[in-house]
DNA sequence: TACGTTTGTGTAATCGATTGCATGATTTGA
DNA sequence: TCAAATCATGCAATCGATTACACAAACGTA
């Protein structure tokens, strides 16, 4: 009845050798065509399906790949996660997807439960840049598990990435700001123990440094990616002599809580303050006051990742690979920091 | 150097069988306390990891469970996939994510993907109600299988389901515009052979029975989920004569599509017109002009969807368990339907 | 002392597909 | 006509863990 029919049977029922059903199946060209026709039909009639875990665990092939990331439903790791998705579907991999909750711990342990399950390969954002990991992703390495990271990494040698120029992207942004006539350039910064992060910090600086605009550190304000922490540091910026005339948020949540509060505190949105946030989020462009903002290109980096990691896999030479692709970020300009009525 | 230290390893170490070391790292009560320890201690120092390919061929069971959904990238299936993974992980299984992109023969491949994969079982929310894939969906239950809808469901004996009340969704919101004072209330519906989408339109229906106002068919438009169609639809509406006061859309991209045209019309939202959306996407919150929405607690669904399937997993008594579950939805009332002043 | 239990381990089969090596059949060439 | 080459297929081991069954040792009881 729902009993699976297995090579063994189709052999059985052909009065051939399970070996030659395998090899039929496989289109091995030492099996003649007329076996091989024969074993296609039969299997096809008693509706004969691979399993998978044997040619698995024979082969020491899994199919499955495992993608870890802080959670899934956000927009940009939704929208990674959909591209190498994508991508990997067509050359036959499933998807296996992690989440860490930006646990060192909990990526450790992930990392851990996907090499158990004989994964073909692991595409990680990593939580943060302790070195609490590295030994796991050396381990990792050690078992010759193709490994890449995306958006978040580390840089460790011979492994790949595929992050996007968050030098660049912090550098536009401000540089678009003082186009507009700002002078003042305030930041809300992330957890600078992300390079991602770092970056965007570093960026911004230099192109203060470029326009000759002094540096002042009583502009950066340290803020998580969430609208609360947006209000609360332009807040604090609201109190300072002088208090700034636009800001570069390093995320897209933290700068609708900037707008938020600006509103609430009667300022005039672009003319006396400007604001340009990071990543693209889908209400960015969806408010009245649409919000200017870094696009990232997410499904672009996953289809990316899933690509580099298939050419790693067919990668049959006897030597390492390493590719490191940064991805070019994308200004869009929107009302809240266009003066210039684009 | 690299090679995984199996089973067999740590029997030849200690110079016991395989079968023993297997049994006592399963703390099969069988075995001694003191030759658990010694395999539990000598696995440990000797880096062993069970090669869960392996225990899968024998068992029959892969650990994995299958998630099929239209796409990943929307806030709705992200965080009812982010439910599932968060409940299924404590359980030691992994979570393995395919897209249908709403493609009936995706997924028809899909299905037979997951099952060639061993899955142990698959947790779907069909792309439509069409009968071609009704025959895939017994092939799964004939093996057995265990399979679970998730919001978009199919009426099949035997299978449990996690849905919302769409119909009480679309009662609820409609029930709402009349209490705000709209007497011509235009339904957005969406792909009427989706049963959710059907139940919406009924509550709508029954809405507006139940407060003795007619229902006319022209005040009907069918919309897909996105901006383009709403504003199209709402253009369309507003041509009409009299035109609606009122749209309860059952797609909030629809209803915000309806807003900016009816903005652009020069119509005041919410005192000459109202409108509620479905879905309570993040971007509803965040508007100026928030928008009123009905909530369908995706990250709960998820989460229930998850619990179902250990329940069924878990059930060794000879016989099958059906369970459906209605989950409660809920309505955000805001800005774009309060004349009240909420 | 003799026999039935209990306890702890080992032997070997099993899950299903793959593959190196062996073998028998057929063809080629001299 | 016979050796060599080619071709198609079978045998059996393998991947690593699990488990039914067998069995020896230790223990208890009459």
């Amino acid at each position: 009845m729902s009993e699976k029919t297995t090579i063994y049977d189709i052999a059985k029922e052909l009065n051939i050798s399970a070996a030659t059903v395998s090899r039929a199946l496989n289109n091995n060209p030492k099996i003649s065509e007329s076996t091989i026709k024969l074993v296609m039909d039969t299997a096809a009639k008693m509706n004969y399906k691979q399993n998978r875990l044997a040619a698995a665990l024979r082969s020491g092939k899994s199919g499955n790949i495992g993608v870890i990331v802080p959670r899934i439903n956000t927009n940009f790791f939704g929208s990674v996660i959909r591209g190498i998705e994508e991508e990997l579907h067509p050359n036959k991999y499933n998807v296996i997807i992690c989440q860490t909750h930006e646990d060192e711990n909990r990526e450790i342990e992930n990392i851990n439960t996907l090499l158990d399950a004989q994964v073909d390969g692991i595409m990680i954002s990593i939580t943060n840049e302790s070195k609490k990991n590295e030994k796991i992703i050396h381990r990792v390495l050690e078992k010759n598990v193709p490994l890449i990271f995306f958006d978040r990494k580390k840089n460790i040698d011979g492994v790949s990435s595929i992050t996007i120029d968050d030098f660049k992207a912090g550098y536009i942004a401000t540089k678009h700001l003082i186009d507009q006539g700002c002078k003042k350039i305030a930041h809300l910064c992330g957890d600078q123990s992300l390079e991602i992060y770092e970056n965007r910090f570093k960026g911004y600086q230099k192109a203060l440094l470029d326009s000759a605009i002094p540096f002042d550190n009583k502009y950066v304000i340290h803020s998580k990616s969430n609208i609360e922490d947006g209000i609360a540091a332009t807040n604090k910026l609201l109190q300072l002599t002088p208090p700034p005339d636009a800001i570069f948020s390093a995320s897209d949540f933290a700068a609708l809580g900037a707008i938020q509060e600006l509103k609430a505190h009667g300022i005039q949105i672009p003319e006396d303050f400007c604001v340009v946030g990071f990543g693209n989020e889908p209400f960015t462009k969806f408010m009245e006051l649409s919000i200017s903002t870094i696009d990232q290109s997410p499904l672009e980096m996953g289809k990316m990742t899933a690509k580099v990691f298939l050419e790693q896999m067919n990668n049959t030479e006897d030597f390492k690979m390493e590719k490191k692709i940064v991805l070019n970020p994308i200004l869009h300009i929107r009302k809240s920091s266009s003066r210039n009525d684009l």
